[in-house]
DNA sequence: GCCAACGTTGGC
DNA sequence: GCCAACGTTGGC
């Protein structure tokens, strides 16, 4: 089993759509970077994501997701009405893809990133060390350093 | 809205 | 293959 971290902006898909419907699987889909779908594609089933909100007011962890399915082809990517579409990417050989993500936790708080980059143990953490990648790994100490700090 | 970081594109 | 131009991400 392995930890991930995704990033979305809260309008976009926030852990309250994750709460509302906990059963339901959501495809994390649009992910448009090489490195983050590359480790898209390392996800298992049974793997936990930390859901991470960007972009918004309360800018952190947000809770927990578990991957319900590996991944396959995003069909955003051959949908020509999608802000996804990518007319480059080959059905034969599909270029981008997708997991499935299922409801785990809400924190009652947000983890927010000044907290994150304020903790030494966290200092590599990928969130911190390296911009603009909305897919990453966690190690397991980080992992557990992160849940230590929710509530 | 600003701007730093950085991935992608395309000319050469 | 290099690198400048450009576009996007995302914190602030």
């Amino acid at each position: 089993m392995a930890y991930w971290l995704v990033k979305s902006e809260p309008d976009e898909c926030s852990i309250d759509d994750f709460a509302r419907e906990p059963q339901r699987p959501i495809r994390w889909d649009g992910v448009r970077n090489y490195q983050a779908r590359n480790f898209l594609r390392d996800m298992s089933v049974g793997d936990q994501v930390l859901i991470y909100h960007s972009s918004c007011a309360q800018v952190g962890v947000a809770g927990i997701a578990n991957v319900v399915s590996a991944a396959y082809p995003d069909p955003a990517q051959f949908d020509p009405d999608s802000p996804y579409h990518d007319p480059k990417s080959n059905p034969e050989e599909p270029r981008w893809s997708a997991v499935d993500l299922c409801f785990s936790r809400k924190f009652s708080a947000v983890i927010p990133l000044k907290q994150i980059k304020a903790e030494p143990a966290l200092a590599d953490m990928l969130l911190v060390s390296r911009s603009r990648l909305s897919v990453m790994p966690v190690s397991e100490a980080q992992w557990q350093q992160i849940i230590s700090m929710s509530v």
